[in-house]
DNA sequence: TGAATATATGTGCATATGTTCATATATCTT
DNA sequence: AAGATATATGAACATATGCACATATATTCA
């Protein structure tokens, strides 16, 4: 792999940096959360169900999407374990099931409100 | 668009969800900063930086990237204002420029490691 | 000025992603 | 049981993404 010719400009703090960094494993699950957050379908959806708790039908036509679009995200985001579901006779309702995953919108929305183009 | 044959569950529930919801733009931007979150080596990047101001040579060796890689993660984290630079000679210092990226990964990161497997 | 070095950028490619369409499954109603 | 409806899933397709490689730009130093 092509590197700077001095190689390292500052080892010690390249040692400091690496040794902070978390382990490949939870980096690969943070970076797998925060995909889940990163369509704008997804996040309506998550805001939606952040909202109240909703089945697929109501939910596809709250976000306007296909039922079987959100039925697929859904299914992402079931996986993770983001979002939790109870049948009830046809319909299935989910609703959120991790209580970060608000915070992490707040935190977003901030993010995006203080830097209005 | 396919919907529900009843067209809607709660119609109530859905108009309550849909005012929720914030606008286009907004969602697309919130999206847009979660998805610079979205992969592994830009959360290593990020991280990186939230513990030290680094020239691109130490960065990308400390995240294991070539330089260029690193240099294209940059620019697209410079465009959405996530990280900022200096110039000092021929390097160029990248640390980040926003206070809400290092809270988002804190709450990423608890939130992984309450969900171990 | 010219060589060397750090960083940036363009292009191409393999892979991932999100949607649509077709179809399957589950539940209710008659 | 059969039809209707809600949801789930599979496959295919267009598009997006991240990287390697080649090349460009910027800065330092001789």
């Amino acid at each position: 792999m092509p590197t700077c010719d001095v190689n390292l400009v500052d080892s010690e703090k390249v040692q400091k940096v690496r040794t902070a960094i978390a382990d490949k494993d939870t980096l690969f699950r943070m970076a797998e959360l925060f995909k889940a957050l990163g369509d704008p379908n997804r996040v309506k959806i998550i805001w939606a169900l952040a909202t109240e708790e909703l089945c697929v039908c109501d939910l596809s036509s709250a976000v306007g999407m296909t039922p079987s679009a959100a039925s697929h995200q859904l299914r992402s985001l079931r996986n993770l374990k983001l979002v939790k579901f109870r049948r009830a006779g046809q319909m299935v309702y989910y609703s959120l099931d991790d209580k970060h995953i608000e915070m992490l919108l707040a935190q977003g929305l901030e993010h995006v409100q203080e830097n209005r183009r």
